[in-house]
DNA sequence: GAGAGTATGTTCGTTAGCACACATAAAGCG
DNA sequence: CGCTTTATGTGTGCTAACGAACATACTCTC
């Protein structure tokens, strides 16, 4: 169990739990568990019976789907902002992905059936904080994803790199991650050799460095200008829908310049 | 205002309003209006503050990302086995899409504040059975989109293209779809001339026909054969969520046979 | 500090899908 | 009915990303 504390410095926080009223926290706390997860634990599997929500501190887990011949790709990120086992209150119990450690690290957990109690503890006819904050997390979710698909539909492997170290980075403490380039080419759903190559690119640049198995951002801007609008666009409804009360999940977006070349259009629409 | 019918042949009926208890549809029944909406109405715009959920009856709606270069991409779509405007109830108001139609035909609307009341209705310690069925229905929505990202990733054109045609099926009363092929093309986010050439093999080897802004389905289970595997895991996803008490929502995944529904023809251009 | 294990670098041929530029033909409309 | 609009058909490069098969080099362990 944990106590409600300010301290940001507090490696073990996670900005869902922090945004809590003091008297719910104080309700779920005594149920929370703290819990180390190492590189490539699996959470939970396609198909699984949820049993418990998961609230990542220092760790990252990414959402994945895996294809019937094998082949993989990242549907959604979750770190210190997020929560794992959505479905849990949604109704559906599972969902057909599988939840992996991408960056080891400690994970709060709390039974299915603790988490319902609360989800459904309603105040007349409001819907309690934390129905509300987990529906508004969902939402955003739904973004990161519904953004995921559109990325993955038309952007390049160099800016899905750029986006994804954004994000990642978004959810560490420095600007180093342990990270090998096979372990990001499982996420981005592409050819290891294609990150190899982006990635030489991008240190030549000067963006980031990197040695086996670690990476660093040096020029985070740049690399903001060099991703795509996704992670820009995930950002904002991140804020938009999570910050409140306590600031903690409210990340400045940095200056995003945009050379963007002028791509030709794909014909939009219904003008 | 509409009565709650069992009338399957009622081409006017939407799987999830039917899907509700009596006593809470009779709440909400005099609220609702039946709207027609013409092919290629944006019902909302990324961004703006949506004032409605809309289930669709006849129609189907697309939901897409439009980027900042004017490409495109379906990240859902929504027939009649759902409803639109999800972020109301989720508590963000808006998302970064935007709602087209896809499909020409009428649409139940209802205003937010209603809908919020009924979503908030909670019978003490439990949720109400509209909320139940909202969050169910929008997890169903995750797993969609989660899939097209995965697939967005991973499958040809040709694979897409198939799950695209039997989901757009799954949703009409008939065999046939008004549909042209630029417009398919769009939503896929694809260019027209990749449609074009993967249409043509699709006729040639007799699984579709098409003329001139018409499709036909043929030979749905070779459809179901050439699509990929996204196609049954979302299909599955939405029966397992979403059938309930009346099997309405519950389609089988081979052989739809339904008698054929006049439906009106509309102009092919946009307004 | 040497060797094993693994991460990264590089190459070469292949391919799906893109961009552009048209030709043709079917509806729709006056 | 002929004319215009718009949907579809085709062709010719072109490029990003793939697949496979390697060569190198870092680090951790013993």
């Amino acid at each position: 169990m944990i106590t409600h504390m300010s301290a940001q410095q507090n490696p073990n926080h996670n900005h869902l739990l922090d945004a809590l009223p003091r008297s719910i926290f104080e309700r779920i706390s005594p149920h929370l568990e703290l819990i180390s997860m190492p590189l490539g634990t699996v959470l939970y599997e396609s198909g699984s019976q949820l049993q418990h929500v998961y609230f990542p501190t220092a760790a990252i887990v990414s959402l994945q789907y895996v294809m019937e011949n094998g082949a993989s790709a990242e549907i959604a990120g979750v770190g210190n902002e997020g929560i794992l086992g959505v479905p849990i209150f949604m109704g559906g119990n599972n969902m057909p992905n599988r939840a992996t450690v991408q960056t080891a690290g400690s994970i709060y957990r709390l039974k299915a059936r603790q988490m319902m109690e609360e989800f459904n503890r309603a105040g007349g006819r409001r819907s309690g904080a934390l129905q509300n904050l987990m529906l508004r997390y969902t939402q955003a979710l739904l973004t990161q994803m519904s953004q995921t698909a559109a990325c993955n539909r038309h952007h390049s492997v160099e800016q899905q790199l750029c986006r994804w170290l954004l994000s990642t980075l978004d959810r560490l403490p420095s600007n180093e991650m342990s990270m090998t380039q096979e372990l990001i080419a499982s996420m981005l759903g592409v050819r290891r050799e294609g990150i190899t190559e982006t990635a030489g690119n991008l240190q030549r640049a000067g963006l980031i460095r990197y040695r086996r198995g670690h990476i660093t951002v040096l020029d985070r801007p740049q690399l903001e200008a060099c991703a795509c609008e996704c992670y820009g666009v995930v950002k904002k409804e991140f804020n938009r829908l999570l910050s409140h009360g306590t600031n903690k999940t409210n990340f400045p977006l940095h200056h995003r310049i945009q050379p963007s070349l002028p791509h030709q259009e794909f014909r939009a629409n219904h003008p």
